[in-house]
DNA sequence: AAGTGGTCTAGACCACTTT
DNA sequence: AAGTGGTCTAGACCACTTA
Protein backbone atom coordinates (compact mmCIF):
# COMPACT_ATOMS: atom_id res chain seq x y z
CA UNK A 1 0.00 0.00 0.00
CA UNK A 2 1.54 2.92 -0.51
CA UNK A 3 -0.87 6.61 0.91
CA UNK A 4 1.36 9.12 -1.11
CA UNK A 5 -0.64 10.42 -4.39
CA UNK A 6 1.07 9.10 -6.95
CA UNK A 7 3.09 11.61 -8.63
CA UNK A 8 0.90 13.42 -11.57
CA UNK A 9 2.35 13.20 -15.10
CA UNK A 10 -0.35 13.58 -17.80
CA UNK A 11 -2.78 16.51 -18.93
CA UNK A 12 -4.74 17.97 -15.55
CA UNK A 13 -8.04 17.06 -15.50
CA UNK A 14 -10.72 19.72 -17.10
CA UNK A 15 -12.05 20.60 -13.77
CA UNK A 16 -8.79 21.44 -12.50
CA UNK A 17 -8.33 23.75 -15.25
CA UNK A 18 -11.96 25.33 -14.89
CA UNK A 19 -10.99 25.89 -10.90
CA UNK A 20 -7.66 27.08 -11.38
CA UNK A 21 -8.68 29.80 -13.51
CA UNK A 22 -11.37 30.97 -10.93
CA UNK A 23 -8.94 30.94 -8.28
CA UNK A 24 -6.85 32.73 -10.03
CA UNK A 25 -9.51 35.16 -10.88
CA UNK A 26 -10.07 35.50 -7.18
CA UNK A 27 -6.35 35.95 -6.02
CA UNK A 28 -6.42 38.62 -8.48
CA UNK A 29 -8.99 40.86 -7.58
CA UNK A 30 -11.28 40.32 -10.50
CA UNK A 31 -14.06 38.93 -8.09
CA UNK A 32 -13.96 40.00 -4.54
CA UNK A 33 -15.09 39.15 -1.08
CA UNK A 34 -18.64 38.47 -1.58
CA UNK A 35 -18.80 38.42 -5.08
CA UNK A 36 -21.07 35.76 -7.13
CA UNK A 37 -19.10 33.24 -9.28
CA UNK A 38 -20.04 32.31 -12.67
CA UNK A 39 -22.21 28.85 -11.61
CA UNK A 40 -22.78 25.54 -13.24
CA UNK A 41 -24.66 26.23 -16.26
CA UNK A 42 -22.21 29.43 -17.15
CA UNK A 43 -19.18 27.02 -16.81
CA UNK A 44 -21.20 24.05 -18.77
CA UNK A 45 -21.42 26.80 -21.94
CA UNK A 46 -18.05 28.73 -21.35
CA UNK A 47 -15.89 25.58 -21.68
CA UNK A 48 -18.56 22.85 -22.96
CA UNK A 49 -18.62 20.61 -20.27
CA UNK A 50 -21.31 18.50 -18.87
CA UNK A 51 -22.86 19.43 -15.58
CA UNK A 52 -20.83 16.74 -13.27
CA UNK A 53 -17.67 18.64 -14.78
CA UNK A 54 -18.42 22.12 -14.22
CA UNK A 55 -19.94 21.46 -10.46
CA UNK A 56 -16.62 19.57 -9.62
CA UNK A 57 -14.66 22.40 -10.23
CA UNK A 58 -16.53 24.56 -8.35
CA UNK A 59 -16.87 21.84 -5.54
CA UNK A 60 -12.88 22.02 -5.64
CA UNK A 61 -13.22 25.62 -4.33
CA UNK A 62 -15.67 24.95 -2.00
CA UNK A 63 -13.71 22.43 -0.18
CA UNK A 64 -10.80 24.72 0.00
CA UNK A 65 -12.71 27.30 1.62
CA UNK A 66 -12.60 30.03 -1.20
CA UNK A 67 -16.68 29.96 -1.85
CA UNK A 68 -19.67 28.54 -0.45
CA UNK A 69 -22.89 27.43 -2.67
CA UNK A 70 -26.18 29.35 -1.82
CA UNK A 71 -28.95 27.09 -3.11
CA UNK A 72 -31.04 28.34 -5.39
CA UNK A 73 -29.02 31.50 -5.66
CA UNK A 74 -25.37 30.83 -6.62
CA UNK A 75 -21.75 30.44 -5.74
CA UNK A 76 -20.27 33.21 -3.79
CA UNK A 77 -16.55 34.45 -3.12
CA UNK A 78 -15.51 33.81 1.19
CA UNK A 79 -12.14 35.49 1.97
CA UNK A 80 -10.71 35.50 4.93
CA UNK A 81 -11.40 38.01 7.48
CA UNK A 82 -10.60 36.94 11.35
CA UNK A 83 -10.70 37.55 14.64
CA UNK A 84 -7.45 37.41 16.67
CA UNK A 85 -7.26 35.81 20.06
CA UNK A 86 -4.20 36.27 22.07
CA UNK A 87 -2.53 33.50 24.59
CA UNK A 88 0.57 34.64 26.14
CA UNK A 89 -0.28 38.79 25.47
CA UNK A 90 2.77 39.14 28.17
CA UNK A 91 4.03 42.74 26.73
CA UNK A 92 1.70 46.13 26.81
CA UNK A 93 -0.21 46.76 23.18
CA UNK A 94 1.82 49.86 22.47
CA UNK A 95 5.06 47.68 22.10
CA UNK A 96 3.76 44.91 20.44
CA UNK A 97 0.42 46.35 18.83
CA UNK A 98 -1.30 46.57 15.56
CA UNK A 99 1.73 47.43 13.52
CA UNK A 100 3.13 43.91 13.65
CA UNK A 101 -0.20 42.34 12.87
CA UNK A 102 0.52 39.89 9.78
CA UNK A 103 -3.07 39.46 8.88
CA UNK A 104 -5.96 42.01 8.62
CA UNK A 105 -8.46 41.05 11.27
CA UNK A 106 -12.33 42.58 11.73
CA UNK A 107 -11.61 44.38 15.13
CA UNK A 108 -9.36 44.07 17.93
CA UNK A 109 -11.64 43.24 21.65
CA UNK A 110 -14.66 42.25 19.54
CA UNK A 111 -18.00 41.57 21.95
CA UNK A 112 -18.91 37.83 22.58
CA UNK A 113 -21.84 36.07 23.45
CA UNK A 114 -22.36 33.41 25.36
CA UNK A 115 -24.72 30.91 24.20
CA UNK A 116 -25.91 27.08 25.09
CA UNK A 117 -24.84 27.03 28.83
CA UNK A 118 -24.26 23.47 30.40
CA UNK A 119 -23.37 22.76 33.56
CA UNK A 120 -22.81 19.33 34.55
CA UNK A 121 -20.48 16.30 36.48
CA UNK A 122 -19.43 13.63 34.96
CA UNK A 123 -16.70 11.21 34.88
CA UNK A 124 -14.44 12.63 32.14
CA UNK A 125 -12.83 11.23 29.01
CA UNK A 126 -9.08 9.21 29.48
CA UNK A 127 -7.40 12.15 27.47
CA UNK A 128 -9.51 14.91 30.07
CA UNK A 129 -8.37 12.89 33.18
CA UNK A 130 -4.89 12.63 31.67
CA UNK A 131 -4.63 16.24 31.36
CA UNK A 132 -5.52 16.85 34.82
CA UNK A 133 -3.98 13.96 36.60
CA UNK A 134 -7.05 12.62 37.73
CA UNK A 135 -7.36 9.53 39.34
CA UNK A 136 -9.37 6.02 38.04
CA UNK A 137 -12.94 7.79 38.14
CA UNK A 138 -12.42 10.74 39.60
CA UNK A 139 -15.22 13.41 38.54
CA UNK A 140 -15.35 16.88 37.27
CA UNK A 141 -17.68 20.18 36.99
CA UNK A 142 -17.62 20.37 33.61
CA UNK A 143 -18.90 24.02 32.21
CA UNK A 144 -19.57 24.05 28.25
CA UNK A 145 -20.80 26.70 25.89
CA UNK A 146 -20.56 28.41 22.43
CA UNK A 147 -19.79 32.03 21.92
CA UNK A 148 -21.30 34.07 19.24
CA UNK A 149 -19.73 37.33 17.11
CA UNK A 150 -22.24 39.26 15.57
CA UNK A 151 -24.77 36.61 16.34
CA UNK A 152 -22.47 33.96 14.22
CA UNK A 153 -20.89 31.02 15.96
CA UNK A 154 -17.30 31.46 16.50
CA UNK A 155 -15.89 28.48 19.10
CA UNK A 156 -17.50 26.17 21.49
CA UNK A 157 -15.64 25.48 24.96
CA UNK A 158 -16.05 22.84 27.31
CA UNK A 159 -14.33 23.38 30.52
CA UNK A 160 -13.46 20.89 33.07
CA UNK A 161 -12.98 21.21 36.81
CA UNK A 162 -11.42 18.23 38.99
CA UNK A 163 -14.46 17.65 42.12
CA UNK A 164 -11.34 17.21 44.69
CA UNK A 165 -10.05 20.57 43.50
CA UNK A 166 -13.39 21.92 44.21
CA UNK A 167 -13.97 19.99 47.50
CA UNK A 168 -17.52 19.47 49.52
CA UNK A 169 -19.09 22.23 48.08
CA UNK A 170 -19.31 23.82 51.39
CA UNK A 171 -17.44 26.59 50.05
CA UNK A 172 -19.45 29.23 48.42
CA UNK A 173 -16.95 29.48 45.79
CA UNK A 174 -16.53 26.07 45.14
CA UNK A 175 -20.52 26.23 44.73
CA UNK A 176 -20.52 29.58 42.66
CA UNK A 177 -18.75 26.92 40.08
CA UNK A 178 -21.70 25.18 39.52
CA UNK A 179 -23.95 28.06 38.77
CA UNK A 180 -24.97 29.33 35.70
CA UNK A 181 -23.16 32.54 36.13
CA UNK A 182 -20.34 32.11 37.74
CA UNK A 183 -19.70 35.29 39.75
CA UNK A 184 -17.40 38.23 38.71
CA UNK A 185 -13.60 37.53 37.35
CA UNK A 186 -14.94 34.11 36.44
CA UNK A 187 -14.12 30.87 36.77
CA UNK A 188 -10.21 31.57 37.95
CA UNK A 189 -11.36 34.63 40.65
CA UNK A 190 -13.53 31.60 42.30
CA UNK A 191 -10.14 29.32 41.86
CA UNK A 192 -8.03 32.17 43.27
CA UNK A 193 -10.83 32.58 46.50
CA UNK A 194 -10.37 28.47 47.00
CA UNK A 195 -6.81 28.71 46.98
CA UNK A 196 -5.91 27.10 43.51
CA UNK A 197 -4.92 30.20 41.80
CA UNK A 198 -4.13 29.40 38.57
CA UNK A 199 -0.36 30.79 37.40
CA UNK A 200 0.79 28.60 34.33
CA UNK A 201 -1.12 27.62 31.34
CA UNK A 202 -0.15 25.15 28.40
CA UNK A 203 -2.02 25.28 25.17
CA UNK A 204 -1.76 22.55 22.36
CA UNK A 205 -3.01 23.36 19.08
CA UNK A 206 -4.26 21.48 16.48
CA UNK A 207 -6.34 22.02 13.16
CA UNK A 208 -8.58 19.14 11.16
CA UNK A 209 -11.68 18.99 9.41
CA UNK A 210 -14.85 19.23 11.74
CA UNK A 211 -17.39 16.81 12.58
CA UNK A 212 -20.90 16.63 11.50
CA UNK A 213 -21.42 17.85 15.32
CA UNK A 214 -19.03 20.64 15.23
CA UNK A 215 -20.75 21.58 11.75
CA UNK A 216 -23.77 21.71 13.33
CA UNK A 217 -22.63 23.68 16.49
CA UNK A 218 -20.11 25.85 14.74
CA UNK A 219 -22.48 26.45 11.82
CA UNK A 220 -19.37 26.06 9.27
CA UNK A 221 -19.02 26.50 5.53
CA UNK A 222 -18.09 23.56 3.74
CA UNK A 223 -14.35 23.30 3.57
CA UNK A 224 -13.35 24.93 6.96
CA UNK A 225 -11.17 23.31 8.86
CA UNK A 226 -11.90 23.95 13.12
CA UNK A 227 -8.60 25.28 15.48
CA UNK A 228 -8.82 22.71 18.71
CA UNK A 229 -6.92 24.34 21.61
CA UNK A 230 -6.28 21.94 24.35
CA UNK A 231 -5.71 24.49 27.56
CA UNK A 232 -4.51 23.42 30.94
CA UNK A 233 -4.26 25.98 34.21
CA UNK A 234 -2.20 24.93 36.72
CA UNK A 235 -1.40 26.55 39.81
CA UNK A 236 2.11 28.04 40.89
CA UNK A 237 3.12 24.53 42.27
CA UNK A 238 2.36 22.69 38.92
CA UNK A 239 -1.22 20.77 40.04
CA UNK A 240 -3.68 21.47 37.34
CA UNK A 241 -6.63 22.93 38.71
CA UNK A 242 -8.84 23.27 34.96
CA UNK A 243 -8.79 21.62 31.57
CA UNK A 244 -10.66 23.99 28.50
CA UNK A 245 -11.30 22.08 25.14
CA UNK A 246 -11.55 24.74 22.55
CA UNK A 247 -13.26 24.35 19.06
CA UNK A 248 -12.77 26.93 16.79
CA UNK A 249 -14.15 28.07 12.94
CA UNK A 250 -10.90 28.19 11.61
CA UNK A 251 -11.97 30.86 9.38
CA UNK A 252 -12.84 32.82 11.97
CA UNK A 253 -9.34 33.37 13.98
CA UNK A 254 -5.95 34.29 14.43
CA UNK A 255 -4.00 32.67 17.15
CA UNK A 256 -1.43 34.82 18.58
CA UNK A 257 1.27 34.46 21.10
CA UNK A 258 4.18 36.53 22.59
CA UNK A 259 6.64 35.61 24.47
CA UNK A 260 10.31 35.64 25.30
CA UNK A 261 13.35 34.12 24.25
CA UNK B 1 -27.67 37.13 -0.46
CA UNK B 2 -27.34 34.82 2.41
CA UNK B 3 -23.71 33.14 2.65
CA UNK B 4 -24.95 31.25 5.84
CA UNK B 5 -26.63 27.80 4.26
CA UNK B 6 -29.95 27.26 4.86
CA UNK B 7 -31.03 25.14 7.79
CA UNK B 8 -31.86 21.18 7.04
CA UNK B 9 -35.26 20.01 7.48
CA UNK B 10 -35.55 16.70 5.09
CA UNK B 11 -34.41 13.53 4.92
CA UNK B 12 -30.76 13.38 5.04
CA UNK B 13 -29.47 12.26 1.23
CA UNK B 14 -28.39 8.83 0.98
CA UNK B 15 -23.96 9.73 0.44
CA UNK B 16 -24.36 11.38 3.79
CA UNK B 17 -25.88 7.92 5.34
CA UNK B 18 -23.12 5.93 3.65
CA UNK B 19 -20.44 8.55 4.84
CA UNK B 20 -22.06 8.62 8.99
CA UNK B 21 -21.88 4.90 8.48
CA UNK B 22 -18.52 4.23 7.75
CA UNK B 23 -17.36 7.45 9.78
CA UNK B 24 -19.22 5.43 12.84
CA UNK B 25 -16.96 2.61 12.39
CA UNK B 26 -14.13 4.31 11.97
CA UNK B 27 -14.23 6.01 14.90
CA UNK B 28 -15.34 2.15 16.88
CA UNK B 29 -12.35 1.09 15.73
CA UNK B 30 -13.96 -1.49 13.61
CA UNK B 31 -11.67 -0.40 10.67
CA UNK B 32 -8.20 0.95 11.89
CA UNK B 33 -5.17 3.53 10.44
CA UNK B 34 -4.51 2.16 7.34
CA UNK B 35 -7.11 -0.40 6.94
CA UNK B 36 -8.79 -0.50 3.56
CA UNK B 37 -12.75 0.85 3.44
CA UNK B 38 -15.30 -0.93 1.49
CA UNK B 39 -14.67 0.37 -1.75
CA UNK B 40 -16.80 1.91 -4.92
CA UNK B 41 -18.32 -1.14 -5.48
CA UNK B 42 -19.19 -2.60 -2.78
CA UNK B 43 -21.15 0.34 -1.61
CA UNK B 44 -22.91 0.53 -4.47
CA UNK B 45 -24.18 -3.15 -4.60
CA UNK B 46 -24.51 -3.35 -0.78
CA UNK B 47 -26.83 -0.05 -0.96
CA UNK B 48 -28.05 -0.52 -4.21
CA UNK B 49 -26.94 2.92 -5.41
CA UNK B 50 -25.28 4.23 -8.43
CA UNK B 51 -21.61 4.87 -8.68
CA UNK B 52 -21.48 8.14 -8.30
CA UNK B 53 -23.67 8.34 -5.08
CA UNK B 54 -20.84 5.70 -3.66
CA UNK B 55 -17.84 7.90 -5.04
CA UNK B 56 -20.15 11.26 -3.42
CA UNK B 57 -19.89 9.26 -0.02
CA UNK B 58 -15.84 8.20 -0.40
CA UNK B 59 -15.49 12.02 -1.43
CA UNK B 60 -16.79 13.19 2.24
CA UNK B 61 -14.66 11.10 4.15
CA UNK B 62 -11.64 11.67 2.21
CA UNK B 63 -12.46 15.72 2.42
CA UNK B 64 -12.81 15.13 6.46
CA UNK B 65 -9.18 13.75 6.03
CA UNK B 66 -10.37 10.39 7.50
CA UNK B 67 -9.42 8.45 4.41
CA UNK B 68 -7.01 9.01 1.51
CA UNK B 69 -7.86 6.76 -1.95
CA UNK B 70 -4.90 5.33 -3.62
CA UNK B 71 -5.82 4.91 -7.22
CA UNK B 72 -6.09 0.97 -8.38
CA UNK B 73 -5.99 -0.26 -4.82
CA UNK B 74 -8.93 0.97 -2.51
CA UNK B 75 -9.76 3.97 0.11
CA UNK B 76 -7.65 3.76 3.22
CA UNK B 77 -8.03 5.06 6.70
CA UNK B 78 -6.26 7.59 8.01
CA UNK B 79 -5.85 8.88 11.63
CA UNK B 80 -4.06 11.59 12.97
CA UNK B 81 -0.87 10.87 14.68
CA UNK B 82 1.14 14.11 14.77
CA UNK B 83 4.60 15.84 15.60
CA UNK B 84 4.86 18.13 18.37
CA UNK B 85 6.08 21.82 17.87
CA UNK B 86 6.74 23.79 20.91
CA UNK B 87 6.91 27.58 20.89
CA UNK B 88 7.54 29.20 24.62
CA UNK B 89 8.80 26.61 25.81
CA UNK B 90 9.76 28.27 29.46
CA UNK B 91 9.56 25.98 32.27
CA UNK B 92 11.57 22.36 32.59
CA UNK B 93 10.30 19.37 30.60
CA UNK B 94 10.40 17.41 33.94
CA UNK B 95 7.40 20.01 35.03
CA UNK B 96 5.35 20.16 31.77
CA UNK B 97 6.62 16.96 30.17
CA UNK B 98 4.45 13.50 29.16
CA UNK B 99 1.76 13.91 31.60
CA UNK B 100 -0.18 16.81 30.89
CA UNK B 101 0.63 15.84 26.98
CA UNK B 102 -2.88 15.60 25.47
CA UNK B 103 -2.52 14.29 21.94
CA UNK B 104 -0.56 11.54 21.58
CA UNK B 105 2.32 12.32 19.37
CA UNK B 106 4.73 9.65 17.00
CA UNK B 107 7.81 11.08 19.39
CA UNK B 108 9.12 13.96 20.43
CA UNK B 109 12.48 15.60 19.41
CA UNK B 110 11.72 13.84 15.70
CA UNK B 111 14.74 14.38 13.37
CA UNK B 112 14.55 16.91 10.68
CA UNK B 113 16.04 16.55 7.14
CA UNK B 114 16.33 19.88 5.18
CA UNK B 115 15.35 20.26 1.68
CA UNK B 116 15.18 22.58 -1.41
CA UNK B 117 16.86 25.16 0.50
CA UNK B 118 17.27 28.70 -1.19
CA UNK B 119 18.44 32.25 -0.62
CA UNK B 120 17.96 35.14 -2.50
CA UNK B 121 17.72 38.83 -1.86
CA UNK B 122 14.51 40.95 -2.82
CA UNK B 123 12.44 43.46 -1.95
CA UNK B 124 9.39 41.55 0.01
CA UNK B 125 5.75 41.76 0.14
CA UNK B 126 3.45 43.86 2.07
CA UNK B 127 3.00 41.96 4.40
CA UNK B 128 6.48 41.23 5.15
CA UNK B 129 7.32 44.67 4.69
CA UNK B 130 5.02 45.63 7.42
CA UNK B 131 5.57 43.01 9.64
CA UNK B 132 9.74 44.12 9.88
CA UNK B 133 8.64 47.79 9.57
CA UNK B 134 10.87 48.32 6.83
CA UNK B 135 11.01 51.20 4.88
CA UNK B 136 9.23 51.40 1.07
CA UNK B 137 11.09 49.15 -1.11
CA UNK B 138 13.63 48.04 1.41
CA UNK B 139 15.78 45.06 0.99
CA UNK B 140 15.64 41.68 2.48
CA UNK B 141 17.42 38.42 2.58
CA UNK B 142 15.08 35.23 1.92
CA UNK B 143 15.69 32.08 3.20
CA UNK B 144 13.43 29.39 2.11
CA UNK B 145 13.69 25.85 2.96
CA UNK B 146 11.52 22.35 3.41
CA UNK B 147 11.59 20.24 6.64
CA UNK B 148 11.20 16.91 6.14
CA UNK B 149 10.44 14.03 8.38
CA UNK B 150 11.09 9.99 7.50
CA UNK B 151 11.11 11.44 3.98
CA UNK B 152 7.92 12.86 4.35
CA UNK B 153 7.62 16.54 4.32
CA UNK B 154 5.97 18.29 7.20
CA UNK B 155 6.66 22.03 6.89
CA UNK B 156 7.97 24.92 4.58
CA UNK B 157 9.75 28.05 5.95
CA UNK B 158 10.79 31.33 4.13
CA UNK B 159 12.86 33.59 6.60
CA UNK B 160 13.27 37.50 5.97
CA UNK B 161 15.98 39.13 7.40
CA UNK B 162 16.00 43.01 6.70
CA UNK B 163 19.55 44.28 4.79
CA UNK B 164 19.52 47.01 7.09
CA UNK B 165 20.27 45.06 10.28
CA UNK B 166 23.05 42.82 8.32
CA UNK B 167 24.71 46.21 6.81
CA UNK B 168 26.71 46.20 3.87
CA UNK B 169 28.27 42.41 3.97
CA UNK B 170 31.63 43.83 5.18
CA UNK B 171 30.83 41.54 9.00
CA UNK B 172 31.84 38.19 8.13
CA UNK B 173 28.58 36.84 9.91
CA UNK B 174 26.58 39.23 7.56
CA UNK B 175 28.50 37.29 4.64
CA UNK B 176 27.09 33.62 6.68
CA UNK B 177 23.63 34.29 6.52
CA UNK B 178 24.04 34.76 2.79
CA UNK B 179 25.45 31.35 2.56
CA UNK B 180 24.20 28.10 2.45
CA UNK B 181 25.40 26.82 5.65
CA UNK B 182 24.35 29.44 8.30
CA UNK B 183 26.92 28.70 10.36
CA UNK B 184 26.90 27.04 13.91
CA UNK B 185 23.56 28.36 15.72
CA UNK B 186 22.31 29.01 13.27
CA UNK B 187 21.21 32.58 12.01
CA UNK B 188 19.95 33.48 15.47
CA UNK B 189 23.85 33.02 16.68
CA UNK B 190 24.73 35.54 13.28
CA UNK B 191 21.97 37.84 14.48
CA UNK B 192 23.26 38.10 18.05
CA UNK B 193 27.06 38.58 16.80
CA UNK B 194 25.49 41.77 14.82
CA UNK B 195 24.35 42.75 17.87
CA UNK B 196 20.88 42.23 17.17
CA UNK B 197 19.81 39.44 19.26
CA UNK B 198 16.69 38.08 19.81
CA UNK B 199 14.86 38.58 22.86
CA UNK B 200 11.28 38.71 21.78
CA UNK B 201 8.96 36.86 19.46
CA UNK B 202 5.43 37.03 18.26
CA UNK B 203 3.65 34.23 16.80
CA UNK B 204 0.04 34.28 14.58
CA UNK B 205 -1.17 31.47 13.27
CA UNK B 206 -3.71 30.57 11.32
CA UNK B 207 -5.40 28.40 9.22
CA UNK B 208 -6.96 27.24 6.00
CA UNK B 209 -6.93 24.64 3.06
CA UNK B 210 -3.88 24.14 1.09
CA UNK B 211 -3.23 25.83 -2.21
CA UNK B 212 -2.12 23.81 -4.83
CA UNK B 213 1.61 24.68 -5.10
CA UNK B 214 1.11 24.14 -0.90
CA UNK B 215 -0.44 21.02 -2.11
CA UNK B 216 3.27 19.93 -4.41
CA UNK B 217 5.59 20.78 -2.19
CA UNK B 218 4.02 19.58 1.40
CA UNK B 219 2.65 16.46 -0.78
CA UNK B 220 -0.45 17.02 1.28
CA UNK B 221 -3.23 14.40 1.41
CA UNK B 222 -6.83 15.67 0.13
CA UNK B 223 -8.67 17.33 2.84
CA UNK B 224 -5.89 18.02 4.56
CA UNK B 225 -5.62 21.73 6.00
CA UNK B 226 -2.26 23.86 6.19
CA UNK B 227 -1.21 25.76 9.87
CA UNK B 228 0.46 28.86 9.04
CA UNK B 229 2.51 30.58 11.39
CA UNK B 230 3.69 34.03 11.04
CA UNK B 231 6.79 34.22 13.15
CA UNK B 232 8.51 37.96 14.12
CA UNK B 233 11.54 38.04 16.23
CA UNK B 234 12.54 41.33 18.22
CA UNK B 235 15.28 42.51 19.58
CA UNK B 236 15.46 43.84 24.06
CA UNK B 237 14.57 46.73 22.52
CA UNK B 238 11.61 45.65 20.15
CA UNK B 239 13.75 45.93 16.90
CA UNK B 240 12.23 43.12 14.29
CA UNK B 241 14.90 41.34 13.34
CA UNK B 242 13.75 38.28 11.32
CA UNK B 243 9.75 37.48 9.99
CA UNK B 244 9.36 33.85 9.15
CA UNK B 245 6.62 32.28 7.70
CA UNK B 246 5.88 28.81 7.95
CA UNK B 247 3.47 26.29 6.60
CA UNK B 248 2.92 23.52 8.17
CA UNK B 249 0.84 20.13 7.06
CA UNK B 250 -2.31 20.55 9.76
CA UNK B 251 -2.19 16.68 10.01
CA UNK B 252 1.82 16.29 10.72
CA UNK B 253 1.76 19.08 14.00
CA UNK B 254 0.51 19.85 17.45
CA UNK B 255 1.58 23.04 18.29
CA UNK B 256 2.55 23.91 22.19
CA UNK B 257 2.78 27.12 24.39
CA UNK B 258 3.72 27.60 27.45
CA UNK B 259 2.99 30.74 29.53
CA UNK B 260 2.60 32.20 33.09
CA UNK B 261 -0.60 34.11 34.20
C1' DA C 1 -6.82 -10.34 -16.26
C1' DA C 2 -9.55 -8.43 -12.81
C1' DG C 3 -10.42 -4.89 -9.72
C1' DT C 4 -9.86 -0.16 -8.27
C1' DG C 5 -10.25 4.70 -8.29
C1' DG C 6 -10.31 9.16 -11.70
C1' DT C 7 -12.67 11.52 -15.04
C1' DC C 8 -16.53 12.68 -17.94
C1' DT C 9 -21.10 12.63 -20.47
C1' DA C 10 -26.25 13.09 -20.67
C1' DG C 11 -29.82 12.94 -18.76
C1' DA C 12 -33.54 13.54 -14.51
C1' DC C 13 -36.22 15.50 -10.44
C1' DC C 14 -36.16 18.40 -6.49
C1' DA C 15 -35.98 22.61 -3.25
C1' DC C 16 -34.94 26.98 -3.15
C1' DT C 17 -34.18 32.01 -4.59
C1' DT C 18 -34.88 35.63 -7.66
C1' DT C 19 -37.51 38.28 -10.87
C1' DA D 1 -41.77 31.40 -14.26
C1' DA D 2 -36.99 31.11 -14.68
C1' DG D 3 -32.70 30.21 -12.79
C1' DT D 4 -29.86 28.15 -9.27
C1' DG D 5 -27.61 24.63 -6.67
C1' DG D 6 -28.43 19.50 -4.50
C1' DT D 7 -29.03 14.93 -5.43
C1' DC D 8 -29.12 10.78 -8.17
C1' DT D 9 -29.05 7.36 -12.16
C1' DA D 10 -26.71 4.81 -15.94
C1' DG D 11 -23.68 4.54 -18.61
C1' DA D 12 -18.40 5.13 -20.63
C1' DC D 13 -13.16 5.09 -21.05
C1' DC D 14 -8.87 5.53 -18.74
C1' DA D 15 -4.62 4.63 -15.66
C1' DC D 16 -3.17 2.20 -12.15
C1' DT D 17 -2.50 -1.74 -8.74
C1' DT D 18 -2.83 -6.44 -7.53
C1' DA D 19 -2.64 -11.12 -8.31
Amino acid sequence: MNVVPTSENGPPPVYRGIAEELREQIRSGRYADGDRLPGENTLMERHGVARATARQALSVLINEGLAVAVRGSGIYVRLFRPLRRHGARRLSQDLWGSGRAIWRVDSEDREYEVDSLRVDESVPAAHVARALGLAEGAGVVRRSRRYLVDGRPVQQAVSHLPLAVLGDGGDPSARRVRDYDSGPGGIYARLTELGHAPAHFTEEIRVRMPTPEENEVLELAPGTPVLEVARTALTADHRPVEFNEITMDGSAYVLRYDFDA
